[in-house]
DNA sequence: GCCCTGCCATGATCCGCATCAAACGAGAAC
DNA sequence: GTTCTCGTTTGATGCGGATCATGGCAGGGC
């Protein structure tokens, strides 16, 4: 699963979280520590990566050294996706990492000898570019505060032990900022201001809790997809 | 091909434009008139479509009213890729368009038969991504001139006829504007400002021609993504 | 204990772009 | 020709979030 912004996908763990079907479970894992790299952007693509435990962050770097994430993902994601011969993504662990490989070499013989394993990959990719897409119309049209409130609602659903109580938030402000277009001091301060009016509580740096789910969903509601109803009435 | 954002696909027409090897040519074709829609969000999804002449662009709609244009597409382009069930996005014509569709329904057993048209499929899907990806970039980072500039150059790359000269710009101030995460004032105005410095001349308000492309290109450089060499030094 | 380093919080100021408003131009209907 | 409509252009003003700056806090090495 990931969130590529606002939204992710909120089908939970699905068929096609599971690739031990597949690619029958037999195919190297690699351990990484937390804040190092799987790949850099510009490194020839020879695998593509399933993430088993862990979050990492894929993002760009510009010229000028600013920088974009343009997603986070965990446990069920495939990386590299979006890339052909050569990497456009870096991909940082934020936490310890668990991957296996998945040889691109492999790929076309793979799709030959198992057409289900072609549906639920281009399924993958699929989930992936409705994410980002949905994460473009959060940095285009939301506030910062709707950002942020959409952001927290989306990792907080992400996580299913939880019941949508106390939660991780792995990754730091400044992940999160650059994820959202913004900087980490309007992160930061906009933190604290939901803290203020007591919707959230950090009980670390990197554990929030939800005390006033309402409220960030009614601030957040103003960027939810239009349902067809209200579509056609407009 | 597709742009959805500052990036668009630089290969050009490659094997994976032409898609009449694997589909035989034989899916029925659809003529679509400028500004009628193909399929709108909650839409179920039935077919993918194949984009064979003509502009569209997809777009998401939010309860405010706002909208978020996630991507524009032309011929070679297929439409439908990043929802599972439902549409997610709204698809409208730019220009008269015409569309081959592929019923969802054939497509494991097309994937079975033919584990090229997996392949090419996955390749296509992969290259959207990435494309919305440099979006999200550039949509998050980039100032009002520097979108403009990039999504310029983008567009005019996408005109092979042309030489890089003059080049068609088929959606109004507000597509733009609405892809750019702008307001369409500040496109209009950033228009005329390229103009007045002599970057650019209208000669319709649908057609564009480049005067100083190098000017452009300095413009939209700080959004390039930064090179291995220089990544490796930073 | 000490200092150093990395990350976060918060305050003061500034500027780019949104917003509100009005005028302009091209095309269509008549 | 006139008038209406739709999209665009241009101007005046204000605000949200960037920027610059300072201070705090936790963890690690010694």
């Amino acid at each position: 699963m990931c969130i590529a912004g606002g939204t992710l996908d909120k089908m939970g763990k699905t068929a096609s979280d599971d690739w031990s079907m597949t690619t029958g479970g037999r195919l190297p894992a690699i351990d990484i520590p937390a804040h190092s790299h799987i790949f850099f952007e510009g490194d020839e693509r020879r695998t593509l990566y399933l993430v088993e435990s862990g979050w990492v962050k894929l993002y760009r770097t510009l010229i000028d050294g600013q920088r974009q994430v343009v997603g986070f993902a965990n446990a069920g994601s495939v990386l590299g996706l979006e890339s052909d011969g050569e990497h456009v993504n870096s991909c940082e662990a934020i936490t310890p990492v668990k991957v296996r490989t998945i040889p691109i070499a492999r790929l076309p013989e793979m799709f030959a000898r198992d057409p289900i394993f072609s549906e639920q990959i281009l399924r993958q990719v699929g989930r992936q570019l409705g994410a980002a897409q949905a994460q473009l119309a959060a940095v285009g049209v939301q506030s910062a505060e709707q950002k942020l409130a959409t952001f927290l609602l989306s990792v907080s659903r992400l996580c299913d032990a939880c019941e949508y109580g106390e939660f991780d938030l792995p990754m730091r402000r400044g992940d999160m900022a650059e994820f959202l277009g913004l900087r980490l001091e309007t992160v930061s301060r906009k933190m604290s201001e939901f803290q203020r009016r007591g919707w959230i509580r950090m009980t670390s740096l990197y554990n929030c809790q939800l005390v006033n789910r309402e409220a960030l969903e009614d601030l957040a509601e103003g960027a939810e997809i239009l349902p067809p109803a209200i579509r056609q009435a407009g």
